[in-house]
Parts: C-alpha cells; structure tokens; sequence
DNA sequence: ACGCGCAGTGAATCATCCC
DNA sequence: CGGGATGATTCACTGCGCG
C-alpha cells in the first residue's frame, strides 16, 4: 500500500478516508501539499537533527562538515538546514487547523534553529518542554556534561489561536494534584518497545518513547482528534494516536519504516471509551445564568447574600442582579466592587445561609446543572 | 569610579589594571569594542528576554503579578532583536580568547534566536543546559505548562576550540561520582540573597541565583580566570567570581545597579581553595506522579484499583486519573471522595489485584522511584 | 522557643462566549 | 468583527505576627 502514490494521481482533492489512519510515503513537503488546508488538529514532528539530509537534499555528511574550518561554507550548510525547516514547517502550517497546535522535538544541534523558524513563520510558542532521560548515554569523552534531555517546543498556529485543545485539569489530576511542569522525566525507548530490524540492530536511530508520545496527546488533544506526523520513522506516533483512540496520518519516505511502522499499528489494540474519557473542569460545564435560579426557585427574589466571612450582605432581586446599598449589578461586578478588586467571580464569593451555616451559591449552580442534564438541555 | 569613561578618555588600548575586577557603565557593544582582543577567558550573558506581554496577569486571588516590563527589554520587532543580539554576540566573540567559552541564558522567548545567531556567527555549542527551578511561578490561568526551566547555551568561541577549560572530574566528584548531566536543579534567587532597594522590593527583576553561577564557574573555569558579563545587573557574576578566586569584568548601563553590585561585590570574602567544591545543586526528593506509573508500563489504563476492603474500585483512565461511578479525579480525590473525608492519601488507600492479593499502589511508586533517582527527580 | 496561620511573591508571551 | 459580560485560575517558599 502507497497511499501517496494514489493522492498524487487523484484529480480531486483526496477525501479524508484516502489519507486518514495511513502513511503516506514520499516527501513530507509535497505529502503536506496534497493534504487539505485545515485539517489536522496537531502535528508532532521530529526532524532530522543534523544538515545529513537524506534524498534531495544532499550535504556534505559530518565528517566533512568537521573538517570544514570556512565559516561560509559553514554558514552555507545552515542556510540549507533552514531552507529545509522553512519549507516543511510552512507546509505543516497551512493544514494545521487556527486552533491546532504543533510539537516539534529537537537537540541543541537544531532546535534553535527551529524554534527561530517557527515564530518567523507565525506560529507563537505556548511552551519550551524538556524531556529528561532517565537513562542518557554518557558522555564517553569527558569534554562535556552528560546530553541528558532532548528539547521539545510546542506552539499554537498563530497568536491569537487561544481556542487550542489542553487538558490541564487531567494532567493536574495526574500528577498528584500539582499543575503539570515543563520538565517530564522518560527513559529513552530501549528493550521490547524499541523495534529491531532482521539482524536485531535498532530499527529507526531515534525512535521515541511511546510514553512521551502518551503524554503530548493526553495534553494536547481530545480523542477523536487527527494527529499528524511528517517523519513518521518507526511509527511511534501512529500506535499511541491508535492506541488512545485518535486518528494519524504519517508521512515518511523510507519503505522500511512504512513497512515495520504499519505492522506495528496492525497489533495495537485501542483502549475503550471508558478508560479514554478524559478529565475537565468547570470551564467545560454548561454556563449557569444567576437568574436561572431564580427561575427555578433555588434562589428566591428578596434574598440575601453573603461573603464567606460576613463582612458584606446583597440582597437578591427579581432580574438576577443583586444589590448592596445603592449599587446593584451582576454577582460578579458587585461582589468586585465591594472588594474594592478589579474582577470576582461571584458563584464563589458569595454564599447564602442554610441551616446556621453559610454554602457558596456556586452549590445551587451545582444543583441547577444536575437539572439541565435531566432535563437533556 | 566610572571605568567606561576612562576607558573612553584613553587614546592607547586599556591596560588590564583599568578594566578588570572592574564594572564599566555603558552600552555593551561599546564597552566590549573597547576591550583587547583575546582577553576573556569565560562570558556570562543574561541578555534581555524580549518578553511579549499582553496586559496585566492576576493570580486567582486577583493579586497582580509583577511583570518584567522594564524599557530595556522592549524590542520592536524579531528583526530589532535580532540586530541586537548578533551586535553583542559578535563583539564578545572578540574579546574571547580561541579556545574561551560562553554561556547565554534565556527563555522560549529569546533563546531559540540567540542559539540560531550563536551558530551562524561561529560560535560552537557545546551543550544546552536546563536550569529546572525547585519553585517556580505557577501558570495561574491553566492553560499551559508551568514554565519551571530556563535554557542557557554553553558554546566554545570556534568549532575547533579543543582547548577550552571543562573541570570533568572535579564535576564528577561533587556529583555522586555520576557524570554532571546536562539538567540542573536550583532554586530561584529569593530571600536574603535577592537585593532589595529602599522601599524592601527587588531591586532587580531577574537576579539569578548565585549557585547556578557558582555551577558554571567551577565547571568552565579556572582560578583565576577572567569571567565578562556584558549585562552585569546586580553582579552575581561578579560576586561569584570573587568568592570562587575568579576576576569579573562587568558591563552595565544603569547606575542604580552599578552602584549596588559593588557594594554586594565589596562584601564578599573569597574562599579559599578548599571550601571551593562543595557546592552542588539541591536535590528534590524524588516526587513520583500516580501518572508515571502508567507510563512506565507498572499501571494500565483500563484497571480496577480496590481499597483494602474491597468496599470500592476504581477504574484507572488513560489520563492518569481514576473514576468511580460518575466522579474522576485524581487517587487522593476520588479516594478522599468515597470515604467522604476531606483528604486522602489515594497511594495507600488503593490497592491492585495481585496473585490473588491486594497490593497497594505504593508498591508500584516504590518500583517506579527506583529508576526515576539516578536522574535525580 | 516553637508552631501555626496569613500575607506576599517570583523573567508570564496565561480566555471565551455572545451579540 | 469589536466590545461587553462572564467567571476560571496557583506552587514553593519567605517573613511576620500571634499564641
């Protein structure tokens, strides 16, 4: 199967079921092209990290480039690497939906580069993330510090892209209740998980920990959501978007990884709905009008509100606005201006009496949802 | 004293007596164009981030963030910064001795630019090292990862400057005899090392604390060495570099810091030879997330976790939390939840079926802390 | 002396919906 | 599209006052 093979002889524009789930082979620039504008949620890429580009890009291979002490000629190696990046990361961003976001990974032999390239070309960083390797090779000279981490950057299409998917209460809950930082610990992939070629050697020279691949996509995308690889290597990608229950689509030129990368998706097996649900707060609830509950008698006109600490009382009145003295507004703007604060967000700040005791309005909101749902609003 | 203005003055090239252990007040570029040649042996740059702040930022408890919006890191455009950046990365290249080496720190926000420019100027990167923060600011909206690391670049001055100074061993031996990795762990620059100014506020926003200089002191230099600081600030190199036997040279425009860092320089006493390698980086205690053991394979999603009494399971989820009916949340929640207590510590309270008996999870956490120490989680 | 509670703060690119 | 309304959100540590 050469799915790219079939793209470039369409006519049309491909539909979705003709690249979805499949690794297209070919160029990732002119595979990007063919793709439709728009389409992918995220992109996770992982680009060659040296100027040793494989195909039509031909450079000196390393050595050379050691034994190079021009600084032209060094610089014009650069320039070719940044052609390079500039193309692909252009092609990624036109089918990058306004609210996907992208992760690039990279070492200190390029990711400067790439980083640079990428907020040239619009894309704006939300995050630098560090994996740490449990586990990293050793410096076996002793002229540096140990290489132990790899850098990844992940970045919104654009600035103003604020609609992008992060599933930060899950991540939260996650990890001991304490906001998810931006240094994760993996081991590198090693043993059972890293693919092997017929002679037992490393299949691909970088594969990636399916790990780290679970944890970008829990953070950054909802199941159902195509995720995007355009140096789709040993397919690390494609099994964790099967296994968590999102779509692919893989780009790679190499017919041996596109062979040993599809066999590999072939034997994941999906998880359930169940296990994939993922974790969201209050921002994914159903807005709750204050008037509402009003409307449905939780909350009678004429009431009065409190703070937690009783040091100010509104009274409730029939259109949803409460009142204290002669100002009278949304719970918001008059639980605001009481305390003398810019902002408040009144289902918390004000509480009203049961049973001797003060309850947070935010619990009648609580309640009125519960109501919605049965209801099936 | 005013070092610049005599260095202006002059019409033959500074003798070193009048330029080192020294702060010269001016711009950067200037003041280095006025240096000999060949001179440094190390350079330290915190250069301006080029933050892009967009209004004000509260934390939830609607207090104001103090932004770093000071004038001098207000740069029009990339193209600006990038001027910026080449002009003083080139001016320092000069002043470098071949086989000098220099260290840049920076964020997301700048550091991918300035490693591009390193590169095309010359420069040879010799490691990316991440100073990983014990404490952080939160992110307080939820709506990325906290950014708990900053990025600094170690690059000798040319691809072939074989010679520059690494103290392997020395690293090695304050390290646990374990090669000194390429992630480091410090504290931010707080209490009574922060200066402050008059009115008992930081006198200066960025100051970086003096154990992460110390750090790349004994790494990268000799005692003494010369260590440049093009953007001295309140002279943590300087203060480092005299306790550690090191000679400074600083630059820095604003008097109010030039004023500050030398009477903070004045007050140091150096130590002596003996005292100088016992200072290494705090260790955290490894903090081992309910999270990491499902990706490390210990837990599946998809499991039941029981109570010791088999009176409740809960199912592990994909995103590291659990659920039990309806509620999810995190083991410590949902824990605290069932039992209908305020808290819970879910690492003991959940159990896993094995051999027929309950385990409890900790048992896993222990397994999964084996393998997270030797990174020093 | 010691513990506890409360206030303060650090290089921050920190919203989304509805009309 | 702009503007107004809604209302979601914090970790580690320091220092001070009080009991």
């Amino acid at each position: 199967m050469s799915a790219v093979r079939l793209l470039d002889e369409l006519s049309h524009a491909p539909q979705q079921s003709e690249w979805l789930d499949t690794i297209l082979k070919g160029d990732c620039v002119a595979a990007l092209d063919r793709l439709p504008e728009k389409s992918i949620d995220v992109i996770f890429a992982d680009p060659p990290y040296n100027l040793q580009l494989d195909g039509d890009l031909h450079r000196p291979d390393q050595s050379k480039v050691d034994a190079v002490d021009d600084d032209w000629d060094q610089f014009a190696s650069f320039e070719v690497y940044d052609a390079f990046t500039r193309a692909w990361l252009l092609a990624a961003r036109r089918v990058l939906k306004p609210n996907g976001t992208i992760w690039v990974i990279g070492s200190y032999h390029n990711i400067f580069r790439v980083g640079a390239k990428m907020q040239d070309l619009g894309y704006w960083i939300l995050n630098d993330v560090v994996w740490r390797k449990t586990n990293p090779m050793p410096n076996f000279r002793g002229r540096r510090f140990q290489n132990a981490h790899e850098t990844m950057i992940w970045a919104s299409r654009d600035q103003k892209g604020k609609g992008y998917t992060f599933n930060y209460e899950a991540l939260k809950a996650s990890n001991d209740d304490i906001q998810m930082r931006s240094d994760w610990l993996f081991p590198i992939c090693t043993g059972a998980e890293r693919l092997k070629n017929e002679n037992g050697d490393k299949l691909h020279p970088t594969q990636k920990p399916e790990a780290l691949l679970a944890r970008i996509m829990m953070a950054s995308t909802k199941p159902g959501d195509i995720v995007l690889d355009p140096f789709f290597g040993s397919g690390t990608t494609g099994a964790v978007a099967k296994r968590l229950g999102r779509h692919f689509v893989g780009i790679e030129r190499e017919q041996a990884y596109i062979d040993a990368a599809n066999e590999r998706i072939d034997a994941v097996r999906p998880l359930d709905g169940a296990a994939l649900t993922v974790l969201t707060g209050k921002r994914a609830e159903p807005r709750v009008a204050f008037v509402s509950l009003i409307d449905t008698g939780l909350m009678l006109p004429g009431a009065t509100l409190y703070d937690a600490r009783k040091r100010w009382a509104a009274r409730v009145r029939a259109d949803g606005t409460v009142a204290v003295g002669d100002s009278a507004g949304s719970i918001h703007k008059i639980g605001a201006q009481v305390q003398g604060l810019d902002a408040c967000n009144g289902w918390t700040f004000w509480h009203y009496e049961r049973s001797g005791g003060l309850t947070p309005i935010d619990e009648l909101r609580r309640i009125a949802r519960l109501g919605m749902e049965r209801a099936g609003a």
